[in-house]
DNA sequence: AGACAATACGGAGAGTGTCTCCGTTTTGCA
DNA sequence: TGCAAAACGGAGACACTCTCCGTATTGTCT
């Protein structure tokens, strides 16, 4: 890639994630462009859509979900407290933005979609913590299952504005139905 | 209301009740209005917003709310099974069209929502539920607090379209931490 | 019926965002 | 240094939302 080409990417994610913080998932792409200095021309070669650029902004993103991941598997305690710590931290991890919590949960399980490589990530973790619980699970969850129970509470927290307190009793529920 | 006034409302709804379902909650306003044989500014007079339109659409599909609730409790079974049978029915019936499952859960619990209306069906038949399954439940269960989690759950499902097989596990699972 | 407010209509157009096309500029290699 | 390939960038075509206001329709009063 030529030095100018990687130099104008570069610039171009790291403005994104800033909009995207402030803004949502929806923000203008050519605000983008021109807060980034390039034309949408630029913006749009380098990203074809609005999710490819996402796919590139969560990539610091899906380093702090293994270290997250890490840090709930540590958590000693009993399998509840360990699930509800989880559940926490995944929604904090997936509510980068307003409209992440959605995109990131439905693309999980769809193979052609462009932001899979950070949902593999969260995959993964899932994975770990059901392994870590065993027996204490209900037998047959599956990763993506608990992906979409805690990104269906993470979403619509996320739409309708919901505070900690809000969601934590919706987590306590997800969590006990799973160790049924 | 003026005769032409009423007859252009009618024939707005009318329209955008099968535009909706086509083509999802997104789907522009300016070619139901086309389609209504109206001018933009007509349909913008009687719907000032997308909600507006939405609520007026809904009308007869509240109606189906309190059928489909007497119908799940009038189901003979443990609680478990009723439980489930009304998880089933709901996500059907907040799953209208693509969006709308996101829109109506997000609604509920918004006191300015201009879908407020319809959304409160939803919540009487949600505390009739919790009011037949009584000692069965978890204590504290609050009509918006399932309505989330169901919903979370519709929500889930529209956007990643997932078929009824992939769903019921997951109802499964929040029936089980709702009974536990 | 005829006339006159009041009410409603409708579409042009301004504002905003997406995305492409192509003439111009930059880069890297020989 | 020169030149072809690569990349740039912004004008502009297209799409959707929403408003404004001149025109048409309706209901009422005589």
């Amino acid at each position: 890639m030529r030095a100018d080409a990687q130099r104008n990417r570069d610039k171009i994610v790291e403005v994104a994630r800033q909009v995207f913080r402030e803004k949502g998932y929806d923000a203008p792409l050519d605000e983008i462009a021109k807060k980034a200095g390039v034309g949408a021309g630029t913006l749009y070669r380098h990203f074809p859509s609005r999710d490819d650029l996402h796919d590139a902004v969560m990539q610091a993103w899906a380093d702090g979900v293994d270290v997250a991941t890490e840090k709930a598997l540590a958590h000693e305690g009993d399998s509840r407290e360990v699930l509800l710590d989880w559940f926490r931290t995944y929604v904090g991890l997936v509510s980068s933005y307003k409209g992440s919590p959605a995109k990131i949960t439905s693309a999980m399980g769809d193979p052609d979609s462009p932001i899979r490589t950070k949902c593999q990530v969260l995959s993964a973790a899932n994975a770990k913590v059901i392994e870590r619980l065993g027996d204490a699970l209900r037998p047959g969850i599956e990763p993506v299952q608990m992906a979409r129970l805690i990104g269906g509470v993470a979403t619509v927290a996320d739409t309708a504005s919901l505070d900690a307190e809000a969601v934590d009793p919706l987590l306590a529920v997800v969590a006990d139905g799973l160790l049924a």
